[in-house]
DNA sequence: CATCAGGGCCCTG
DNA sequence: CAGGGCCCTGAT
């Protein structure tokens, strides 16, 4: 294996995300698989971006409180970065992290339930965050497609270690996201050796329209949430399970819950319920109980999934075992 | 060893 | 609008 790019140029600054603010839950979600574009300890994450063409090596550490919020950004790339570039940096991590995202009226709606006022209890601060730009999003979107976990992995690895750049930074050695060019040269056939399967097609579909300029990110996010979902819907291989994610996940959509998987069904119709897994709760009867989370519907289930994801984390949950495959 | 279903999606009828 | 097929892989 070739020696990766080293990150030599470096830069700190510091973010102040608005209070409550939970370092840990909000830069690590546990139900993520895990990818070689990032490492996360308690108190410190380290992130890979590739921004405007330029592979960069980011470190975000805890240096504050739930309740007055202080994170070091400290960011690694190969040349000095200039000041408009940082201006327009900032302002995409802003954006991604969600770093200003106001909860005081989903605690206030809330904190009452008593399903999920407990949970709020123990994750107060805790926010959705998204770390990549939509096109890499969309590629792990379909990585996750019919594949247990373990696949999943090795689908992405084989990507990054076939088109994406792999980084030096702060004694660590990440991959970064490929521009979209780079697979756009790629043969079909290319991708599958890399074992994806027929995912090579979407993948291939996908990033040509990246490459033609059909989708525009940015312009995206000022549009309405059914203007997105149609436009994502309109990419090969992106259908209604991959435009959930996206909804809440890239765009904010806190009230996104509108789709249903069968295994994630078992699990909502056991945390919700108390249902048998095996005998689980119907999809419009879980609908149903959501909607009393209102224009908060994703968020609360966010809320309860990642506390459950957090509780394995610590001790297995016997239960969800046997339902999530690895 | 063989068969099968899956943390979707597309396409066909 | 229901249902078959698709790359692979692990489970049976």
């Amino acid at each position: 294996m070739s020696e990766p790019v080293r990150l030599e140029s470096r830069w700190t600054t510091e973010l102040f995300p608005k209070p409550p603010f939970n370092f840990d839950a909000t830069l690590h979600k546990p139900d993520h698989f895990p990818a070689a574009d990032n490492v996360w300890q308690p108190g410190v994450r380290w992130q890979t971006m590739l921004w405007q063409g330029k592979p960069l090596g980011l470190k975000f550490e805890d240096r504050g409180t739930v309740d007055e919020p202080r994170v070091a950004l400290t960011v690694w790339s190969q040349t000095k970065l200039s000041q408009p570039f940082r201006d327009t940096l900032l302002a995409e991590i802003e954006y991604r992290y969600n770093f200003q995202l106001d909860l005081a009226e989903f605690y206030r709606l809330f904190a009452g339930d008593p399903q999920l006022g407990p949970v709020i209890g123990r994750w107060r601060g805790m926010r959705p965050l998204n770390h990549n730009a939509l096109y890499e999003y969309l590629i792990i979107a379909i990585v996750l497609q019919n594949a247990a976990v373990r696949r999943s992995v090795s689908m992405m690895r084989a990507l990054f270690e076939h088109y994406g750049t792999r980084l030096g930074y702060d004694h660590k050695e990440l991959y970064c996201f490929w521009k979209p060019g780079i697979i756009d040269r790629a043969t079909e056939e290319e991708l599958r050796a890399l074992k994806v399967g027929y995912r090579a097609k979407s993948i291939k579909r996908v990033t040509e329209a990246f490459v033609r300029g059909e989708v525009d990110e940015f312009e995206l996010r000022s549009k309405s949430k059914e203007e997105q979902r149609e436009a994502l819907l309109a990419l090969y291989g992106i259908g209604p399970a991959s435009v959930w994610y996206i909804l809440f996940d890239v765009f904010h959509h806190l009230d996104a819950m509108d789709h249903i998987s069968p295994w994630e069904q078992k699990i909502y119709s056991k945390l919700f319920f108390d249902r048998d897994p095996d005998d689980p709760a119907g999809v419009d009867e879980l609908l149903k109980t959501f909607e009393r989370f209102g224009k908060y519907e994703m968020l609360a289930v966010h809320y309860i999934w990642e506390d459950l994801f957090w509780r394995r984390k610590h001790e297995p949950v016997a239960w969800l075992e046997k339902l999530i495959r690895l």
